[in-house]
DNA sequence: GCGCTTAGCCGCTCA
DNA sequence: TGAGCGGTTAAGCGC
């Protein structure tokens, strides 16, 4: 159900938004106005023509008319109050921790909307990380012939480790599989893993490809890097494990 | 001005939804539809009823009932197309580079809206150079160990220096402070203050990063660089001041 | 264009 | 609560 005014008069406008922030409808409201934004940092957005949205759940997003990014905005569980004074619609959004602020101060609406949305849909997300590791483990001749991968998300002295195995030669070996360009930071982070162990261990950096600069870290640190292709990996998968591989982790969601 | 259909046959909602494509004008639907995302991930949502937003830059936002994050999105310079199918709306978006797609498809329109938004507001982020002044004013030993900072805003010869004071051995200091990265040009501000003077000073630049230029012409003049820490500064000032400025903002709210 | 750094990063997990 | 870490991270800047 949605209900909507066009050009309303300011004290309209209020009432229509403080009905629908009680009964927790999504709002939104286009008109000219200005923000403040206090908290972590702050900000100031002067008088202009733009989009307010306030959800159900307390949420506030402000769009200019361009990019895709708001150029405001607070997080769910805000405390949001609307009021009215000479001439100007006032609202004010806290959100509690860490304590922040906006303030957005109306001086003309041109539409408020109000709609309720029943949306029960599934959002599934292509392989992420967790899954191309998944793909990896059950088929770890795509790291090395002959590996065998022992543990998984094996908790370490100085972090994570993607995985841990024995390669060929009997060697122990910690595995970090990263599903874009593997940079300096990534090299660091297997390299932290490693001289976190008592005994030197060989480590192998899995990716689709490597930064320069990382590769010549990798190399003076005598690592070994494996390159993935994330097309072929990923076909190895049906769909169905992936859904199974959801399913383990949002368990009791529909 | 506003456009706007309530409840709108899908090929009145299609031909809507063009026209306001092809005059570059904000949108936004209201309605159920199911969304693929293809691109550097993929990603699938199932049908429910949401909120997408297309500026007039050709970027795309979806929206669900909750969350201050788009579900989906591109950012500017899609190209889009809608088209009518049986029972349905296809809205396409591409994004060039890379190459990714968005395919929503409506089976029901609740609300289709088009705006032109004029905005030509100032957006300023974090704590302005004003502000900043005034925190290193009270905290000197931000910018130099022992440093005693004399006066602010200083008129001198050829402009108004930031801080003028004494350092820790006793020479006098001109301070120029800036808010962003500093270039040449904040350089050779500071340089001009100095050679104005009848005594050769020392000169202090403080700013968050310099340029590589900057530096060179800074270190050929003789001149410090102090490296700010924003966020660490902003910190300085508690919430309890945050807190006033607002009261003094927002003077009346309850 | 690559590579690196920052962000009101966000959001998740786990000690 | 904090640390670690991935992200369709995005976005800026230097090389």
């Amino acid at each position: 159900m949605i209900n909507i005014m066009l050009n309303p008069a300011l004290n309209k406008a209020c009432g229509f938004i403080n009905e629908s922030l009680r009964s927790k409808k999504l709002l939104i409201c286009i008109g000219a106005f200005n923000v403040e934004y206090l908290g972590r940092s702050s900000s100031s957005l002067s008088q202009g023509e733009r989009l307010l949205i306030v959800k159900e759940d307390g949420s506030v997003i402000i769009h200019r008319s361009y990019g895709y990014k708001p150029v405001n905005w607070q997080p769910p569980r805000c405390r949001i109050k609307c009021s009215l004074e000479v001439e100007k619609i006032i609202i004010l959004s806290e959100r509690r921790k860490p304590k922040e602020f906006l303030r957005i101060v109306f001086d003309t609406m041109h539409a408020v909307l109000s709609a309720s949305l029943t949306d029960s849909g599934r959002f599934v997300m292509g392989p992420t990380e967790d899954i191309l590791c998944e793909i990896l483990f059950s088929h770890p001749e795509y790291i090395e012939q002959g590996l065998r991968l022992v543990s998984r998300e094996k908790a370490l002295a100085s972090g994570v480790a993607d995985f841990t195995g024995v390669d060929e030669k009997g060697n122990f070996v910690i595995v970090e599989v990263k599903r874009h360009v593997a940079g300096v930071d990534s090299v660091k982070q297997l390299d932290q893993y490693l001289r976190a162990q008592s005994k030197p261990l060989r480590g192998i950096l899995c990716a689709p490809s490597i930064t320069k600069t990382g590769r010549v870290i990798l190399m003076k640190k005598n690592l070994s890097f494996r390159k993935l292709n994330i097309k072929a990996l990923s076909e190895l998968i049906t769909l169905r494990t992936i859904e199974e591989t959801l399913d383990k982790h949002f368990d009791g969601s529909p």
